[in-house]
DNA sequence: GACTGTGAATTGCTTCACAGCG
DNA sequence: CGCTGTGAAGCAATTCACAGTC
């Protein structure tokens, strides 16, 4: 696949092809470009201006180029950008052209939902394995893939090389969890439990609290609320923000 | 991302309480906050010190101090926070002391979860209805709710005084949902479907893709491995991170 | 002495505005 | 002429460091 040199390191001899030093801030936004590209590219598009990428994604144009000129120079000037082209360009950034192994700890509720969501498996992902401790859920098939107890995982972890785990436990369970994980290999973790997970610095973790997305909501719902009550009740407006840090 | 300030207006004659005026990353962090808190004050905690509080959040006991500053004093110095009273102090400003009425529109594999999930109910709010498009789905009954027709969301809004709307269906149906939404008076809105939405300024759409989130985590995966195969492997650590705006 | 609250310094992100290219 | 790529300006969030208070 692709080809790259920016943004090499101080250091670099330059043999491998050192790693672009993107924002934070740019790299929770390329997947939504890559989702609005993909679009377009179902649409029919085969190439996009800057501000046409930009509305399908919900950002505003300056930022967009700004983001994708941290990658290189994939535009062209008076024309804009090549879909398939950006596509591949920030899948290989992203690294989803190595369709990672993914395990999911915890099949309650939510766990089961995410067993099921077909969005992991068209967006770059496999989920390779399930587990769980409760006996009561061992050996449960869902959507293809058995259940197996929590005590396996560095076994299949070994032979999976799985690098990216989800947990889906209650808060109680969770930081066992994320050693298990940690002890098997695991350095990327996506934490749904409502707990601030301790792993050591070379392991990430991205927290998503569903109950803290309505309460930022309802922080605004208050706001609104006070705001029409009072003299000067200007119409307002938040919007859409994405989540992402 | 929203533009556009909240906070008193400038003629604001100050008889209502007038709002605070938080910084968004602020207000992203109050939620975590109050769950930290809640967490010491089961374990029997009275008063927490911004340090320890810090901890509990996931975050460093600067930021935490500046954050609280902004609701106002309600530490001691010398000592810490009252952790019941800064708990009410947060469950007011995030306006969970009234308990919102929530509607979830789309069933499937994920609404289903989010119906039956107790965090909500938890964490001050009332999943009111459920909504689905499919007849094959309507009289469903999830945890105590009946499964209902899409086109009866203006009735039930109307009666409920819903203000917050959470969409879990595919990405195909969400901008049509969205508006039957913002027709019946919702104005915030939780977005589940991968897909940008376009709603009236007024309307707050908070997105959560939880595929994007397993992207984000795979770049880090792709540098990660790009580095340890470099001459200077620093041990190179991203770290928890949570989602927000 | 311990710990909060906060100005000042810093870092990082966004937006502007335009030069440069196709 | 249209549109990208980017320095420079502007803004927001974080961190520092310490004065003020209990």
């Amino acid at each position: 696949m692709s080809q790259q040199r920016h943004g090499s390191t101080p250091g670099s001899t330059g043999a491998v092809p050192a790693f672009p030093d993107l924002p934070e801030a740019t790299i929770a936004r390329l997947p939504e470009y890559l989702r609005a590209l993909h679009y377009l590219s179902e649409s029919g598009s085969d190439t996009i201006s800057s501000e046409g990428l930009a509305t399908a994604a919900g950002v505003n144009s300056a930022k967009l180029r700004k983001d994708l000129s941290h990658l290189g120079s994939y535009g062209t000037r008076g024309v804009g950008y090549d879909v398939a082209l950006l596509i591949d360009q920030i899948e290989y950034i992203l690294g989803l052209d190595q369709r990672r192994a993914v395990c999911l700890v915890g099949v309650g509720n939510l766990g089961h939902a995410l067993a099921g969501y077909d969005g992991f498996a068209s967006r770059g992902f496999r989920i390779v394995a399930l587990f769980d401790a409760d006996p009561a859920r061992i050996g449960e098939k869902i959507n293809g893939l058995t259940v197996r107890h929590i005590d396996e995982l560095g076994r299949v972890a070994a032979e999976e090389s799985l690098a990216i785990g989800v947990i889906a436990t209650p808060a109680s369970a969770a930081q066992a969890v994320a050693d298990d994980l940690v002890a098997a290999g695991v350095t990327s973790i996506l934490n749904f439990a409502p707990c601030v997970l301790t792993v050591p610095a070379n392991v990430d973790v991205r927290k998503v609290d569903l109950a803290i997305e309505l309460q930022i909501l309802s922080f605004h719902e208050h706001r609104k609320a006070s705001l029409t009550a009072l003299p000067g009740g200007r119409s307002a407006a938040g919007n859409q923000e994405a989540v992402g840090s």
